[in-house]
DNA sequence: TGGCGGCCTGTTAACGTCAACAGGTACAGT
DNA sequence: ACTGTACCTGTTGACGTTAACAGGCCGCCA
């Protein structure tokens, strides 16, 4: 920030401005905005007269003057954490597209480290002089307590009850049932479930959701063996599994995790899906290709993109603070780590 | 855009502004700017004065007002295509984190599909009017032909070197050469390559490396299998791999692709490492966790987002227009996917 | 002693846009 | 003929910031 500016002047190229369209339309700078922003009461031959002279000359509004007088700027703010995860990635590649099909630009705000200090900080480098409202993407323990400016219209793309702010998200308990079912509608005693980190609430949604799931059926519930989403935590948990017999279905919270599953089923001879039927959740690109292919919860992120940006936009448009949960509907995809239990005639 | 508006006004809450700090400091607002922006020569108990009526009132700049004035908006834009991809999706995250660090924020222009009017469009769009400079995270094959805004400082993470800006990339010949070595110093006759995509210039280098390496060794050169990044196409490519009983070792441009190749290995019961050595490209975190458990080529994406924003913004602070390539090293990382070939006393 | 350069601060005028207001004209209804 | 309403356009000022300039003070050197 100590730049004593060599560079002096408002010296960037600036391109055409409004003045530059009027003064060639022949109209005041005012009509130039009100084409340029539709509103009603131009007449249609004045209209022409601005499109044409802003094509000859180029012209696109300057943002920041819009910014600046309207106090809106056409822009999203999306905090995220952990880029790298599967759903993360995905639900932020579909914002961005809608964002940008609607006319907003993306705002990233990453947040470095898991501490409510970097997401607070996040927000006073950028936040509120920047964007018209926020998606949070990251999962919400991690904001307790963070105050999200006031005012500011937020969506959050977590399925936790906690936050007063409209929700979208993937219907992590039907997917979990989903996967449960499945197994135990192959024939199987009871499913056996990894789980995702304690404090995530689509871990802890996931969870409660198999167990529930076993108990309306009647089955007993095992013992849940803990993860953290890495496939290292899945290989550990893995390892465990195989060296019990009475194993023969296993659900885990996410793909990753099924991987290192999977590959601690092989290391101890235990084959997937004779011995041990798997299913995953999240339909990574991937899944389709472990060994063997997985039979996986799909969640439709773009859906969930699409939601979150929609939602937001309304609210920023119509300045009403709703408060409603979107919930996407996840399928299961059967593929080949599934089976009935050995020793049953399917 | 035809918001013919019903909300009214600037309306939205704005915070306090230069001339609120001015007033409790009891200075001129063009001392607040100063302090705000780390000038030279301000007292050093007048800049005291005016930081403690920052804290008081909450002041932060705002940035559309400093934008609009100034002409440099502290603002990055990302062109993006494919976030899901492993390699998009790190670097983007290295390069968020390094941007914040230096007080820039990110902004996403993505890229909905492949053509050119795409990305022309998102530039038109967003592009110029809000921020300083552009890095071009997509494969700039796709961008043949797009202007990029005359003097807008440009960076490219693609190891091309057909364009007249500043390259940040992994060095993807250096990393083709550790793969195809360490198969060869295994003592395998010769090795075959699945590669990328033929537009990819990152895939291109990794086949032309793979091959020059081969040559400088007397090798023979077995022909290409075609490849697009996708599991799937590694799986094709591995089915008519593992049909050939001549093939002991393989190195496969991504991940991904490798993942394909093993899968169809196992599935023709060509044992790896026994009968078939495989080497990936990338690291990605799943790679350890592949069965077996893949040597790879570690890719340092945090290194090339970091890279890629120093050489931004010394780029958008100087003014001037550097032409210069930094390829970043990557490393082999030893598995259990590559053995010396059957008969063999290693 | 005068002059010069380093330090510190304030005043002024824009940057490009749009809300608010202030006209207008044209036409329908009374 | 008068009023009301829909349509169309222009003028003014302000959003919050900073570049450019102007001016002051102080100490040092010739």
């Amino acid at each position: 920030m100590a730049t004593d500016s060599t560079a002096s002047g408002p010296a960037t190229r600036r391109g055409a401005s409004q003045a530059d369209v009027a003064r060639i339309a022949g109209v005041s700078g005012q009509t130039v905005s009100r084409v340029a922003n539709g509103a009603r009461y131009v007449d249609a031959a004045t209209r022409e007269r601005v499109l044409s002279a802003m094509r000859e000359v180029g012209y696109r509004p300057n943002r920041a003057a819009r910014a600046l007088r309207s106090g809106r700027f056409q822009s999203i703010g999306v905090i995220a954490f952990e880029l790298s995860s599967v759903g993360t990635t995905h639900t932020l590649d579909a914002i961005a597209a809608a964002a940008t099909q609607t006319g907003y630009a993306i705002n990233l705000l990453p947040v470095l480290d898991a501490t409510q200090d970097a997401v607070r900080a996040a927000f006073d480098q950028l936040g509120e002089q920047t964007v018209d409202g926020i998606i949070i993407l990251v999962e919400t323990h991690r904001l307790d307590g963070v105050a999200v400016p006031e005012g500011l219209p937020v969506v959050v793309v977590d399925s936790s009850a906690e936050y007063d702010y409209p929700i979208v998200d993937n219907d992590q308990a039907l997917g979990a049932r989903l996967a449960t079912e499945h197994l135990l509608d192959l024939g199987h005693e009871t499913v056996w479930h990894v789980a995702g980190p304690e404090l995530s609430y689509s871990a802890r949604r996931r969870r409660t959701s198999w167990q529930k799931t076993l108990e309306a059926h009647g089955r007993t519930v095992p013992p849940v063996l803990p993860g953290d989403w890495s496939t290292g935590a899945g290989y550990e948990a893995g390892l465990r599994l195989a060296d019990n017999e009475e194993v023969t279905a296993v659900f885990t919270a996410n793909d990753q995790m099924a991987l290192g599953v999977l590959r601690a089923l092989h290391e101890r001879g235990r084959r997937v899906p004779d011995d041990v039927s798997v299913v995953g959740f999240d339909d990574m690109e991937e899944a389709a290709y472990f060994w063997p292919p997985l039979t996986t919860v799909h969640q439709s992120f773009d859906e969930v993109g699409r939601g979150a940006v929609d939602a937001l936009i309304r609210e920023i448009q119509s300045g009403e603070h709703e408060h409603q949960e979107a919930l996407v509907r996840p399928r299961l995809v059967v593929r080949a780590s599934t089976a009935p239990p050995r020793g049953t005639t399917a």
